[in-house]
DNA sequence: GGGTATTGATACTCTGCGGGTATGGATTCG
DNA sequence: CGAATCCATACCCGCAGAGTATCAATACCC
């Protein structure tokens, strides 16, 4: 089965319309249609169920999807890992704001190594960093769970915190010592792309919803080490019955190098060096 | 990256000589040189060392073999699961003879299942059930640790067992009560294929392996369940140092079928029972 | 050291496949 | 019932990939 094919084949599965689908390849729509028929005939399945006015999935359809979504990732990831096999440094990729302090330390630490190389840090967008993980961009990856997908990937944990309340200083509840999910319930709370709105605002990224929060136009739950970089007109406060999330550095299962591991270990180590230090 | 360009390079990365990997790809020498060169062009890195004598692989091109044969793997289970997605059922399998007399009772346990489907076993060679379970042919495999490869498969322990000395009967140790591994030191082991030749016979199969335990020719160690189903001409000593191995049912990590979980809590539940009876 | 074998690269040709345009047939909608 | 939408078919074309013939470089052997 040729790998162009199958991209094809997963455009039009994820468009579920032939003419979009062709848009998308930046081809015609006629020989695309053509490719996924003899792709059916090669597999000796039927992928999609046709009316002249709508495309389904067939249940093999479905499992082509998934798993040759699998493998084209896969795929991508064997081309980058090979391009980038010449330079022996580390890429690490995270969301701005989400290191919790800590990336400073694990870099200095890291550095200590023997087996320590060049640390290129790849600011990525939002739920971007384990699919650069899974396609070979990147090396390690700063995740928060349980928001990230962390399927296909080892990791270890770092740092848990709870959300806190992210609040203009002006805010009615910007002096309360601490407060309760409910007590939010009035406001415009925000959304990313990928979550289904809620009323509030559409965020793309952190600085614009900060900039949203300045004005008075929304209120975040984010964990509480974002207090470390806020603007000046911002402040937080405990929220008691808030989630937690997790801070974990995050790699690929099968990854065997020795800087990778280096680098891992010297995350764990500055990690566990907070609860030590306030103890 | 086309994938047939990636099967070409990893034929040339195994065979290290472009002749023989043309052969093997059933086309001529010039346009696999071609092609080679037109990818390593596209990545923008030299996969091969090129003397006008002999081929080896860059730093590069090591990666791009490990990661290629990876997504090539990826890409035909994409192939054959969507082929297979049609059917219900699901196939199983094992090598000959290492089932612990377990495989009956775990049918006969899965068919109670309110999710039970057909299962179908198939008999693979030495080695060839992961190879199997990864590229999407089966769905399931028995397989004996630490001697199989799990990399990518989750698996579920059902049973560690010792090896025993497989012996004609009238071998001269075949009436001792046990045996130790230094007693078999003037014996010829068989090897298989894979691993290294060390003066005994090569097998390829177990029912080979068991014809040339009669003829005397050589003894083997395996595990304590083979005695369930041995010809009457041999006959089982237990070794007080030999090896244990354990039988584990193992499927694709990243497989969510009802069946299947109902096939390996099947395997698991018989598995228990075991211990539980001679208790 | 020269002849030979081996191995990869180059030159040239050609076929087939992947892609484009034009158009048809079916269904939905106003 | 006409218009719009959407997938399939017919037909044509260009180029990528495969083949043959040959060259160039190295190793090997007497």
């Amino acid at each position: 089965m040729d790998s162009r094919e199958l991209g094809y084949f997963v455009a039009v599965a994820e468009e579920l319309n032939f003419g979009r689908a062709a848009t998308r390849l930046g081809i015609a729509q006629p020989p695309l249609s053509r490719a996924i028929k003899q792709l059916e005939r090669r597999l000796g399945v039927a992928l999609f169920t046709r009316t002249s006015r709508s495309v389904t999935l067939t249940v093999a359809g479905e499992v082509l999807l998934q798993e040759g979504k699998r493998a084209l990732t896969a795929l991508t990831a064997a081309r980058r890992r090979a391009q980038r096999a010449g330079n022996p440094g580390l890429v690490l990729t995270m969301k701005p704001n989400i290191d919790g302090d800590l990336l400073e330390k694990i870099l200095a630490q890291f550095a200590n190594d023997p087996a320590a190389v060049e640390v290129e840090v790849l600011i990525g967008g939002i739920g971007e960093q384990a699919v650069l993980l899974r396609e070979g961009e990147a090396d390690a990856a700063l995740l928060r769970l349980p928001h990230a997908d962390v399927d296909g990937l080892a990791y270890e944990e770092l740092l848990t915190e709870q959300d806190v309340a992210v609040l203009p200083r002006t805010h009615r509840l910007a002096d309360r010592a601490s407060i309760t999910l409910s007590d939010l319930d009035d406001e415009q709370l925000p959304y990313w792309p990928g979550s289904r709105p809620n009323g509030g605002p559409l965020v793309r990224d952190s600085a614009q919803l900060l900039q949203l929060i300045s004005l008075g136009r929304t209120v975040a739950l984010l964990p509480a080490s974002v207090r470390y970089h806020l603007r000046d007109d911002l402040t937080t406060v405990p929220v008691s019955d808030a989630d937690t999330s997790t801070l974990v550095i995050a790699w690929p299962q099968d990854a065997r190098s020795r800087s990778l591991a280096a680098l891992v270990e010297a995350a764990v180590a500055v990690s566990s060096i907070r609860p030590a230090r306030t103890s």
